[in-house]
DNA sequence: ACGAGGGGTTAATTATTTGC
DNA sequence: GCAAATAATTAACCCCTCGT
């Protein structure tokens, strides 16, 4: 899948020239890029088709195949205190992914050894109200490390919907876009203090969701261009 | 009259408890 | 100790309001 990529506090910058931070920023671009339409398409077809409106799920899947495929981890823990890491709520305290040249070991981070390059990424196909705890969640990640490293080694990743793949791949009206999201950074830039790149997928070439309403539910159908 | 957007609901997934 | 039943927790998406 092919995307734009909006950059916050010189994230790309960093992303492109700190040797750490490039390797981890090539292996996420080449997990996105490496998903093809026919994969999509294909998966959409034998999982949701008739029975999902968008194709969210199908993405959400295959992004999370390449990225684990590539050692990025799925799901992690931000806080390792007791109410936010049990397993009973620390649902809504997690990552989507992340993926960090060091060690994740608790013991290193509390020895304040060397800092090392992290990313977290945060795939965002929900509604829209929830587009500032979409970029919070980074920050959180990454002032963690700022505060028992005394240095800055987080960064951010959010994927999202462009305006046209939300129309096109069935997504629900109320999910954020990139457009959303940039339009949130601007007021919010002195409160996310993390580096993050806003990447927006685009839409398909070769086909589209076209949405039906059967027996009073809104179902998505592929439609080849 | 219509479409965008937000709040609320629910189906499906994940966790926990219970029973064997 | 393991499986089945029950409970909790989302995230997708439905519906209704509001602005144009």
């Amino acid at each position: 899948m092919y995307f734009d990529v909006h950059s916050h506090r010189n994230a790309l910058v960093i992303a492109e020239n700190e040797p750490g931070y490039l390797e981890l920023w090539e292996s996420f671009k080449q997990a996105i890029l490496s998903i093809s339409e026919e994969e999509v398409s294909e998966h959409f077809k034998t999982n949701h088709e008739g029975k999902a409106k968008s194709v969210s799920k199908s993405i959400n899947a295959l992004i999370k195949k390449r990225l684990t495929e590539n050692d990025w981890i799925s799901e992690p823990r931000i806080f390792g205190e007791p109410g936010y890491s049990d397993t009973k709520r620390d649902k809504k305290w997690r990552l989507d992914f992340a993926k960090s040249l060091g060690s994740h070991d608790h013991f290193e981070l509390e020895q304040n050894l060397e800092p090392t390059p992290g990313i977290s990424v945060e795939v965002a196909f929900n509604n829209d109200g929830s587009t500032a705890w979409n970029l919070i969640k980074p920050v959180l990640a990454g002032e963690l490390n700022h505060v028992r490293k005394e240095t800055q080694t987080g960064m951010g990743i959010i994927v999202t919907a462009t305006e046209t793949l939300k129309r096109e791949g069935g997504f629900d009206n109320t999910v954020g876009t990139y457009d959303d999201f940039k339009m949130h950074l601007r007021p919010l830039r002195n409160l996310l203090t993390i580096p993050m790149i806003v990447i927006g997928l685009k839409p398909f070439d070769t086909f589209e969701i076209e949405v039906r309403k059967i027996e009073n539910n809104l179902r998505g159908f592929l439609k080849y261009k």
